[in-house]
DNA sequence: ACTGAACGCTTTTTT
DNA sequence: AGCGTTCAGT
């Protein structure tokens, strides 16, 4: 129906499939994109057809679910069509842009405040304390969970009363309206506010909504089966008078419910949107034929689902290896010793690799085995250098400048670096705050009025006030100024270089890549605000800082893996309590959702795929005894190889006689086979019968013979003398210069390496003699 | 009343 | 292994 356009050429590289795609301009279109089915490519490519037939480019709005994947869509237009003025971001972005523009419309100022996670917990806590609100018992990160969840269902805390019977709903609708009653105070908003305000403003300003929808005639979504709510109603506002919404996702791979995603909103797009254009992409030109057919052999195992055809021409490959290992740190020893492998004799570059895991806390023995065995790796999503103490201090101050409402900011830094006033005086200085209704750092500048303060609080809480002020008063020409003023004005450097002990360097240095990172954002952004800088940096995700061209392995959750592709992937700890998650267990819709995520894991891979567990696993600090996942179950027999590196060195009398007398059992089934996949031939490999033991939560060290040697043995005081080297948990190596007293008060004084003198009571203290 | 050290509790995943 | 709370000391 289409006419030949200004460059026909340019879609003869494209399937017919992926041809109807990208030349449906008008109307709404459904892209059901399976795993690896070049959706990337379609969209930007629609996008500069689009540009091609004429339409403009501030027209196009193009929606990601990660600012990586906005950047590097934005790239890829860019290479299409320069300068074409397609606006790409993130649903979170545009509600932050949005509402820099129409703030007051919701009662806030535009030099409103984007509260992280950290600081919307800590309001929550807040809330909790001063309200003395009774919460029955349920913990503040639970209430935070529950409100976020219920933000993005657009339910307000009186309607989340409303569903009357809920216990937990009682106790949570109060904290939640005094804390979204706190956020308006200080003219903050959180995460689900750039979401749920918008959907506010486009509901009550009719004209402004539709203004708003003609600018963005054409709008893209990406991922769409992990949009929730409020995305799915802001999309419904900018799509009324001009409906041309492209939607792509693939079922398959939501993973975000346990955030507020919405399934339905891809499974109903039709009805949602009539006269909508269904275009299914099923062929895959990322993976080899072996491991598309165990991804899709297990995501069969899932019953809320519709069938599809996954197909591919490319090779049939090698079988998916699973390793058993005996602990973690075995585990972590083979993955970096096979990767060692992969790039000595097989011709890949550690930065072909991915290593995937369940949660963060996995990384940890991996980069140590990847560091002694000198492998070059990367963690995304790990603690990211913009959650550093001395950089959120910095910040905090920036913050507190630009939004002086802003009083989690303000509670932040008032003592940093320490002046005197402690807790006893905030809280009479917030509560008086409160009473007046009136920011904390304006109540600061008035605390003599306060009668409970003691004039040194009073004198420290106006310095404060005063030297905000003073740094306010300046005109702020850059973000890099911003932060160097700051610095200067709090003398922050030398309160590092005093408090920071043996950590000071690291945090001086930390503090100079920030002034970096300031000045990056003044030259990419030359009309950028302090404002700016800051909002950039709190709607960063982990994966927006990873750089794939560093040359490294990288290591990150299943999660942050969403949307990548690697030569090699490895997948480690697929574990009954942690793939699937402990948490999701008892819920037939998480394990399928778990089961999703696997999913999404092993379609990263493009040729090699690596799957292991171990029978041992240290959690929190304590050795429990693991059981391989279930999902290892549903994974087809013949495609699989199995390698138990655990030998007889597992010999436990207690393992043995727990195991199941089921001594045939393996891995994997093949019960329905797919068709489309002709599998390698069959290789059989016994699985250790042991390992499909399940404990459940007993430590090892319950059980291990060696179990008393895990416990810390007491130390005898009497090798405490002076010149005797001791270590410390926190303070590191030192010496000891000198004993006072005698009998079990007895302390002794430190001189550290690093940091200085310190005493300690030598019975309690936890200094270890070496 | 503030500061610092020790103890106990906790962690799924993230815009 | 990390953080917030608690306790003791100045």
């Amino acid at each position: 129906m289409t006419a030949p356009h200004r460059d026909p050429q340019s879609l003869a590289d494209l399937t017919p499939a992926q041809q109807k795609a990208v030349t449906h301009v008008d109307g709404p279109l459904l892209v059901l994109a399976a795993a690896g089915s070049g959706k990337t490519r379609v969209i930007t490519r629609r996008v500069a057809y689009m540009l091609s037939r004429g339409i403009e480019g501030s027209n196009i709005l193009a929606l990601t679910f990660t600012n990586k994947a906005a950047g590097e869509m934005r790239e890829r237009i860019g290479k299409l069509v320069p300068n074409s003025n397609v606006w790409v971001g993130t649903f979170h972005a545009l509600g932050a842009r949005l509402l820099r523009t129409h703030a007051p419309l919701v009662g806030l100022d535009r030099s409103f405040t984007i509260l992280d996670q950290a600081d919307r917990l800590r309001t929550i806590k807040e809330v909790i304390e001063a309200r003395k609100i009774d919460t029955l018992g349920v913990p503040p990160e639970r209430i935070e969970a529950i409100i976020s969840r219920a933000k993005n269902a657009m339910t307000s805390p009186e309607k989340l009363l409303g569903g009357a019977d809920d216990l937990i709903a009682k106790a949570v609708a109060p904290v939640y309206k005094r804390y979204q009653e706190r956020l308006r105070e200080q003219s903050a908003v959180d995460f689900d506010d750039l979401l749920v305000h918008i959907v506010t403003i486009l509901r009550d300003h009719p004209d402004l909504r539709a203004r708003l929808d003609a600018q963005y005639k054409y709008i893209l979504v990406d991922e769409y089966q992990d949009t929730n709510m409020a995305q799915y109603a802001i999309l419904r506002g900018l799509s009324r008078d001009h409906p041309n919404l492209c939607v792509t996702g693939d079922p398959d791979q939501a993973i975000y419910a346990w955030r507020g995603a919405n399934l339905n909103n891809i499974l109903e797009f039709e009805n949602d949107y009539p006269g909508c254009k269904v275009v299914k992409l099923e062929q895959n030109y990322r993976s080899t034929k072996t491991i598309l057919y165990v991804a899709d052999y297990l995501i069969q195992h899932n019953t809320q689902r519709k069938p599809k055809d996954l197909v591919t021409d490319n090779a049939h490959g090698e079988p998916v290896e699973i390793s058993v290992y005996l602990d973690d740190h075995e585990e972590a020893r083979g993955v970096a010793s096979r990767i060692v492998d992969l790039t000595r004799h097989d011709g890949f570059s550690p930065r072909d690799v991915a290593v995937f895991c369940r949660v963060t806390a996995l990384t940890r023995n991996l980069e140590q085995a990847l560091r002694s065995a000198s492998v070059p790796y990367q963690v995304v999503g790990t603690v990211s250098f913009f959650d550093r103490q001395e950089v959120k201090d910095v910040l905090a101050y920036l913050s507190l400048v630009i939004n002086p409402r802003n009083d989690v900011a303000f509670d932040r830094v008032v003592n940093v670096p320490q002046r005197g006033i402690g807790k006893t005086s905030l809280d009479h200085l917030a509560e008086w705050a409160r009473r007046k209704g009136i920011p904390r750092l304006a109540a600061a500048a008035r605390a003599r009025e306060i009668p409970e303060l003691k004039p040194k609080a009073i004198d420290a809480l106006v310095d404060f006030a005063a030297g905000i002020d003073r740094i306010a008063k300046h005109p702020t020409a850059s973000a890099k100024d911003g932060v160097e003023r700051v610095l200067r004005a709090v003398g922050y450097r030398e309160y590092l270089k005093l408090s920071a002990l043996s950590k000071a360097d690291d945090r001086n240095a930390n503090v100079d890549e920030l002034i970096t990172a300031a000045a990056e954002f003044d030259s990419a952004n030359r009309d950028g605000s302090i404002a700016g800088f800051l909002e950039q940096i709190t709607l960063m995700t982990s994966v927006d800082r990873w750089a794939d061209d560093s040359g490294a392995v990288t290591l990150m959750t299943l999660h942050a893996a969403k949307g990548l592709e690697f030569p090699v992937v490895f997948i480690v700890g697929v574990e009954n309590q942690l793939l699937p998650h402990s948490r999701s267990q008892d819920h037939p819709d998480q394990v399928e959702e778990e089961r999703r995520l696997f999913f999404v894991g092993i379609t990263r891979a493009r040729q090699k795929l690596f799957l292991s567990h171990c029978a041992n696993r240290v959690v929190k600090g304590r050795s429990m005894y693991a059981s391989p996942s279930p999902f290892l179950d549903e994974l087809p027999a013949d495609a699989i190889v199995v390698r138990d590196t655990t030998g007889g060195r597992r010999a436990s009398s207690q393992w043995d006689s727990h195991s199941h007398s089921n001594t045939d059992w393996r891995y994997g089934n093949n019960q329905n086979r797919s068709s489309y996949a002709p599998p390698p031939p069959p290789q059989r490999y016994e699985k250790p019968r042991s390992s499909s033991v399940n404990f459940g939560l007993k430590t090892a060290a319950e059980h291990a013979a060696g179990a008393s040697a895990a416990s810390s043995p007491p130390v005898d005081l009497d090798r405490f003398q002076p010149g005797v080297s001791v270590r410390h948990p926190t303070y590191g190596l030192g010496r000891i210069v000198a004993i006072e007293g005698a009998g079990p008060n007895r302390k002794g004084r430190v001189a550290f390496v690093v940091g200085g003198e310190r005493t300690f009571v030598l019975a309690k203290s936890p200094l270890k003699p070496i």
